[in-house]
DNA sequence: CAATTTTAGTTGCTTTTTACTACCAAATAT
DNA sequence: ATATTTGGTAGTAAAAAGCAACTAAAATTG
């Protein structure tokens, strides 16, 4: 990404840091279980220099953390934060929706799954406070207190019904 | 993007289309009723040629349509179809994200709520099939039947427990 | 309806990023 | 002690992004 988003929004904010063709399959590895800096690179199939670069970013965000094992001396291992962790229902909505809307009906290429039962799990699905399935037009952005004044006036610009 | 992922992987699929710093950004604002070309790029920030291309490409993908609204010519508006208004758990799954992990606390930019409530959505976790909360190493990834042979081979290479 | 302005791009050029290959130093294995 | 693997860095060519200038058709206006 040649320049950072200045919007102050959480979609612009998110896109800075995963807003390319990799960083999030670095991700999908790590929750896989790739841990070292070899692993990544042969189950991307990324560039050295590359996978190199979007791991000192991860690192620098906190989305993942370095681990040394070496025995005689540095060798590390990458591991995610909490805060990777978390990226998980980021995780679990893309794949849902690419596997029902980009690939073939019944040729769904990786299946998230319970560990426990083994069942796939249920589609996420917005809600409301009562539990009610939300459609995307029942949906309205509201600006938050973090929102700069640019992004308050855009927000607010959006027709309330 | 210079090159496509070859992976079978939904995620590396998503990333064909929507791992770049802008494509989402135009979702974004479609979500908040942008639908000319003038709108979009205002709203992005943008360049021309960038927004153009993006747009073509979410047209081949089915993700918005194009509609004519020229009085006496061709003019038009660009509309999320079905398959594009279904990006709205991920685009969710997003905002929360971000607005928790990477904005200060208090600070959220921008809170998507509930048109009939004004509320604020509950936020999106991942569950199993009776409802609990999974945490992200409760989740398991299963090759499904359109996974290629290395995808089945990479993903049964995961530890099942 | 003629002239002006706006909209929606396209084109060409420069800068930045990516992809690829070669190289290297430290850690590990033999 | 030597060989090999691991985890990078450096250099370069190709691709994409960013930017400004140009254009044609549509809409506005007088």
């Amino acid at each position: 990404m040649t320049k950072k988003h200045a919007q102050t929004c959480p979609i612009a904010e998110f896109l800075n840091t995963f807003g390319d063709a990799w960083t999030l399959l670095v991700i999908r590895e790590a929750f896989y279980g790739s841990t070292r800096f070899g692993e990544f690179l042969k189950n991307t199939g990324m560039a050295k220099n590359i996978l190199s670069n979007r791991l000192s970013t991860l690192l620098d965000q906190g989305v993942l953390r370095r681990v040394d094992i070496g025995e005689r001396g540095a060798r590390y291992e990458y591991h995610l934060t909490d805060k990777g962790e978390s990226l998980i229902t980021v995780l679990v909505a893309i794949n849902q929706w690419a596997n029902e809307q980009m690939l073939a009906k019944g040729r769904e290429a990786v299946n998230l799954c319970a560990r426990s039962s083994g069942r796939k799990l249920p589609k996420l699905v917005p809600r409301d406070h009562n539990g009610k399935e939300l459609a995307a037009g029942e949906i309205l952005a509201k600006a938050g207190p973090g929102a700069s004044a640019a992004a308050k006036k855009r927000i607010n610009a959006i027709p309330a019904s």
